[in-house]
DNA sequence: TGTACATCAGTGAACGCGCGTTCACTGATGTAC
DNA sequence: TGTACATCAGTGAACGCGCGTTCACTGATGTAC
């Protein structure tokens, strides 16, 4: 039963995450302090603590927010009944990565880049969220392999003792029960797809390769023929 | 010519590198200051702009620092006369990318990590050294390309003609007069090393595949075989 | 419907901390004659 | 070789700032009878 009140302490809580993304956009993610959320609110610092116990958790709520967009977002586009295959849904999730995170640099600096000082991340609130972007991609791949529309050459079927072992211990978890072969190449995605945002976002690519829309597109193209022997070459 | 007094200026502001160094792994980057050097040091925080002008040339100065130190050691390992060919060359260089930076966490985080409060880099002094990495890697697949131990696929000869243009104009840069295959190349392998080094950094692809140095190596050894189609698959 | 009380939302002052940087200064080191 | 002076390396105090958090409090809102 939601109380009046509730309903008023959900939204000032969330005001003052708004307020918190709109300070870290301007001053990065160091901008983050009760203080100037509470100056930028029109508050005194100590208000905030009805809302937050403490600026860990406020941040947790952030990151679990960020980590929860990012995969909305990712399965909004997977689900758009305009692709035709596997193939064409996986290359529009894997633009949504890094759409995503040029819209919103700041949540994806949150959760993906350097620690916070002071900060402790609770992981078993965090981590369940971060997980539904990487189990998006491999489901996709092994619907793709599983209804033929992705031939895996040789290479991709069977691994390494080694990481078949990480991978089969890999599909106790749940969610991640999935073919070897797509887990594999989850994994691999993401970290080419990551690399590539990170040094976009930072501006760090744009001088050693000049148009980087055209080249992300095609470096996509040409991991899709990597992974699929029946593309035709 | 050297004073003896020159000389001990230059020993102190390396010793204050050193100082800023093990604190910032401590604390991370934002464990950067004046005025924990100093204290570390058992100097007055004043004393040190005897010795750098204000903390942001402090700063600029660990970044050269670390930018120069990383293409020194893959220099090294590049030189090394142990490697029969060029694609073993290449093998070795990427490995040393990760390996560096799994040694200088720190360093790397902060060349390649979240952008420091109020820290204006002027990459007129930053960039030379860094594109140093760079032109190590695309100099090595042009070699390769050359001698013929490599031998790209139709898919990664010609370019759509956007991604052609860039290419061309990235060739007017010193030291980038080379193929445009290679450069392409060694632009894709950067951002796929890059990823995967930024995840594991971070413990976020350690949950996702377990056995992190297997998979480094195979997924190096893949991006060879798709890169060469001389190799037997 | 009116009153007494409990809870809630928010305040201002304070604590103890850390920061970069400037300033006027002192004592040691080096240099010129 | 000795003396006068300039430069250098380093100090302590201070400025003005920002931070998270605790505390005792006040006035508004909601609730029970």
């Amino acid at each position: 039963m939601r109380t009046r009140r509730e309903k008023i302490l959900d939204i000032t809580r969330e005001e003052i995450k708004i307020t918190a993304r709109s300070l870290m956009a301007e001053k990065g993610t160091a901008g983050l302090s009760i203080r100037a959320i509470a100056r930028e609110m029109k508050m005194s610092a100590p208000a905030l603590y009805h809302y937050y116990d403490s600026l860990n958790e406020l941040i947790t709520a952030l990151i679990q927010d960020a980590f929860v967009r990012l995969a909305d977002a990712q399965e909004a586009v997977a689900n758009d009944p305009q692709w035709q295959n596997e193939l064409e849904r996986l290359t529009a999730v894997a633009s949504s990565y890094r759409q995503w995170a040029l819209d919103n640099p700041i949540d994806f600096q949150l959760i993906y880049g350097n620690p916070i000082p002071n900060y402790e991340q609770p992981t078993e609130v965090t981590y369940p969220p971060a997980r539904r972007s990487f189990i998006l991609t491999a489901s996709i791949i092994a619907n793709g392999i599983e209804k033929g529309e992705i031939v895996l050459p040789e290479t991709y079927r069977n691994f390494p003792e080694k990481i078949e072992q990480s991978l089969a211990a890999l599909t106790q978890i749940e969610g991640h029960d999935l073919p070897h072969s797509a887990l594999y190449l989850a994994a691999s995605a993401w970290a080419k797809i990551h690399g590539f945002v990170m040094l976009e976002l930072f501006h760090l690519i744009q001088p050693v390769i000049g148009n980087v829309d055209e080249f992300f597109q095609y470096e996509l193209t040409q991991f899709l023929k990597n992974i699929d022997a029946s593309a035709e070459d």
